[in-house]
DNA sequence: AATGCCATGTAACCGGTTACATGATTTA
DNA sequence: TAAATCATGTAACCGGTTACATGGCATT
């Protein structure tokens, strides 16, 4: 139940069409929200029969035409609604800790290589956002926006920071295994 | 793709019942992936059906039965293809990180009291992991088995280490925020 | 006229979630 | 013997994923 939430953000910073939402899916929402463009106009559809949001009246619309759509009122409500409502936070799911695990029993053969490529790809997502960062918040942002932005842009390279370094450690533990084991 | 993983790890850990596997997937392995027992019958169905799995002989199987099972060489051979095959980072996906999207359009009105629950949340989980390596690893622990697993605990150390000190940033932000936006 | 890209969709599938059902065993 | 609990399931739904379809427009 998020997407169309995600969907009614990035209509109000933005009118849009199906393919401009997916472009921008694919960078900034799209950071800590992907979707793709099936999912996209799939819940359009839904957002726009449930009177949340309305295609702009600017063009006509016709199969391979751009519609743009605006948010409806109700679309602004039900997105102050659910961003206040208490929401548990989900519990952590992560491949690569269940296959170190199951390392753990019946061996890490393989699985080093693995690391390091998991390494390189973390360590260029922290590079990409810490350029971001540099190009949209110089020392001394101000709006309300801007610091809530950059606080959303930090947990992000938080996050990866974290991965790796703890990707580099789980690389030295491996170095001093058993062989093979 | 990783559920029948994550139950082949954990019967090759110990061969066991249905809801001796549920009782499992509550801690241990699932705190970092977790299942229903409904999810867990359904897929011992089908690693049984597919040869990866068998049921222990030495009970008749009926409804209401405990049923336990055993890893097969097929299941083994399965588990080691998967834990050294090459798998991409799942691209992140956080509500609350939405939530702090929408509220720079609309206002923060009503957030902020979660933001604090959510850090109340994470404060506990960090203490339950840290108690967990009190107990279980003790400096100088050793097996390969154990340094992997430690491997584990400390990536949700790290983690909750990493949301409890982001969020306690964000509330400092929210703190200092123009009033009501 | 053919090719390829832009833009919007439809359909089938798959894993996780929620609600409910049923048989066996223990306890009041 | 009724109620509660243990243990194993079935069924319906829902969001995300993958594959495919179709109409319009631009280029060659």
């Amino acid at each position: 139940m998020s997407l169309p939430h995600a969907i009614l953000t990035a209509l109000l910073e933005k009118p849009s069409s199906g393919l401009e939402l997916t472009r921008r899916f694919d960078r900034s929402i799209g950071y800590f929200w992907s979707a793709t463009h099936q999912q996209i106009y799939r819940e359009l559809g839904r957002l726009e029969r449930e009177g949340l949001i309305r295609a702009l009246p600017s063009e006509q619309p016709a199969r391979g035409q751009r519609k743009s759509y605006e948010v409806l009122p109700a679309g602004r409500a039900e997105l102050s609604r659910w961003t206040a409502a208490s929401q548990d936070p989900k519990p952590l799911r992560d491949t690569l800790l269940l296959r170190l695990r199951a390392a753990a029993v019946i061996g890490t053969a393989g699985l080093e290589d693995d690391l390091r490529r998991h390494l390189q790809l973390h360590e260029r997502q922290l590079a990409e956002y810490r350029e971001i960062e540099r190009r949209d918040f110089p020392p001394g942002s101000d709006s309300a926006q801007d610091r809530l932005h950059h606080l959303i842009l930090r947990a992000g390279i938080d996050l990866e920071t974290f991965w790796t370094r703890w990707l580099r450690h789980a690389l030295e533990e491996f170095a001093d295994l058993p062989d093979g084991s």
